[in-house]
DNA sequence: CTGAAAGCGCTAACAA
DNA sequence: TTGTTAGCGCTTTCAG
């Protein structure tokens, strides 16, 4: 059992030929009974398995999708790496991984690598590279999903409505009687912080209500900055009666914030996060959180590349643009809502 | 650009054999300064990249190394795959990734699948294969890093040291003055629980002092089991001063329980957790908690794997068994040692 | 220093 | 219903 038995040990041990036995194994055309039975005898004599590279280089299709992410520690990926693997899996797919740490030369890197390694796929969450890299890299030899608008619409794009989300936050405290909401977004220009905080804006307005000039800060997503910033807007002249943190970590830094200056949660301040990390609902109080799709995600980008790598319906049709609902996760940080009615968001509670 | 230029391409474009370009690129053996320029050229102009299915095929090797485990989505195993990745990227290695939620078909099947790919290098963590499945499906064609030990010595092992993981936290309360120590470990029969039960019976043991009987209680590695299994010891006739729990879901849920029973963490009673999940800093009290090195076991198993795929100088030995150790991450659950003498366990405090 | 030719193991025309 | 032949794009003897 040192050396693997090839097609055509199969082949000489069934007497016949290297096609008949490949036809055998592929169902691609009528094999009589007789014949195909002494095929795979053979083949189960010698354990014959077909190496995957020889067919790959025949077939040009490797079966390989490429999941290329900042990094793969961060509890994100780990869910979205699950829903892709989930969606390819059944179809015989396997899933390339790499972390690039958000580095431009890594993930130029990477993506070369796959593109010559022929992969069928790329599930691509990129940090610096613009469509033009894309272009040269790639050149439409793969497909690919993109997580980000790159501003073409070359490739399909699977993306989390932030907007929206915050939105059902901010109508979920409203809705509770909490109007006088703070928001703590990320650092200034950078992505889902600044769509976050947008949603909020909207829905206060869509409420008659405008956000208080002083209760609009920045953190960094880190616990710490959200202590800094909460414990800052406790202390202030007026404080808030509740707080949309863009992240959960510094939800959780504000749930201390409010802790260190004797303000119970939720009724003297009420706190909602984003993400729904692990933490959130493990943390006392439990936090009320924004929760990204991010299972679905991957679930969803896998469905894409199946659409297009098989030469499905979709193949050769424009890219799509998917844009997948939060969901909002009620726990023990924001106050009741009074009555059942007049919920905005159906089916969004945990 | 829709094909991809092939050794052809470029060897046509700069008057030159495909062998030479073969040679340019590999530094193989040596080639006229001249000849280099032409065909580093040629490759420039046509973006020329060998296909690596191709050169699978002639080499035999695929730079790909596949990680099995139950869950990529379970925050272990991405510290796992990031340390794998970190220990391989940069010998050119790219890693494929496969969840098989402990099923033993879907173990099974993606190792096939794997060695029918012609991965150089298999980590798996395994819950229902034995050796004999190994031989079967791999045969000794692929190395294999085990996360287990399955009675043989056939394949390299990377295995965390429970026992003094549970030792040193042990000690650690010893140390603190605290000798009233209860353990709650997983259910009966299931590996890493004992083995940690087992360190903390050591570790008493050696301190003169014994365990009670009513103070060693099992749980289910669930936030509720430890919250139920800590309330009932506290609500016991002799409640314990602490206790180690066999993973921190369990020692939140006992964090909950103390809280339940009025009972002030560390002083009325301290807790201490294995893993050092996330959620370990951010609960409050922060959890001391023994940290398994996840991230070290990925690097250490990508480590032993390259000795062997690169016929280095591992390539022929005997399989070895490497036992790496935990770390005591030291936060709030428990009360201050007193002296900083007499710490059994030097570096390893956070 | 360079090339011609063989072949990795498979699948897909093309023939019978 | 089956077989023969030709490659897929590379690397590597073996010969110059």
């Amino acid at each position: 059992m040192r050396e693997r038995a090839t097609i055509k040990d199969v082949a000489a041990r069934a007497g016949v030929s290297t096609t008949t036995v490949s036809h055998v194994l592929s169902g691609q055309r009528p094999v009589s009974a007789a014949t195909a039975e002494r095929v795979r005898q053979a083949v189960a004599e010698t354990g014959y398995r077909p190496a995957a590279i020889a067919r790959s280089m025949r077939t040009r299709r490797t079966e390989t999708v490429a999941l290329i992410v900042p990094d793969i520690a961060n509890p994100f990926y780990p869910a979205v790496a699950r829903g892709l693997h989930d969606a390819l899996v059944g179809h015989g797919y396997r899933t390339l991984i790499g972390s690039t740490d958000g580095d431009r030369a890594a993930e130029l890197g990477f993506l070369d690598d796959v593109v010559a390694r022929s992969v069928d796929g790329i599930v691509l969450f990129g940090h610096s590279l613009d469509a033009e890299d894309l272009r040269t890299v790639v050149g439409g030899r793969v497909p690919i999903v993109l997580s980000s608008d790159l501003g073409t619409t070359e490739h399909d794009l699977v993306v989390v409505d932030d907007v929206e989300g915050a939105e059902a936050a901010t109508a979920h405290l409203l809705a509770a009687g909490v109007t006088d909401i703070a928001f703590l977004s990320g650092p200034k220009g950078l992505g889902p912080g600044d769509w976050r905080l947008s949603g909020y804006l909207r829905a206060l307005g869509a409420a008659g209500l405008a956000a208080a000039e002083d209760h609009l800060v920045r953190g960094d997503y880190t616990v710490e900055s959200g202590r800094l910033a909460v414990g800052h807007l406790l202390a202030g002249g007026a404080p808030p009666r509740a707080v949309i943190c863009a992240n959960d970590l510094m939800a959780i830094g504000a749930l201390r914030a409010a802790h260190e200056a004797g303000v119970a949660v939720p009724d003297g301040l009420a706190v909602v996060g984003f993400d729904d990390i692990d933490a959130a609902a493990l943390v006392r109080p439990a936090l009320t959180t924004v929760a990204l799709p991010a299972y679905e995600i991957g679930r969803r980008s896998g469905e894409l590349l199946l659409a297009r790598m098989s030469g499905g319906p979709s193949a050769g049709e424009p890219a799509r643009e998917e844009v997948l609902p939060t969901r909002l996760v009620v726990r023990e940080s924001t106050p009741p809502v009074a009555a059942a009615a007049g919920e905005p968001n159906g089916g969004k509670q945990a």
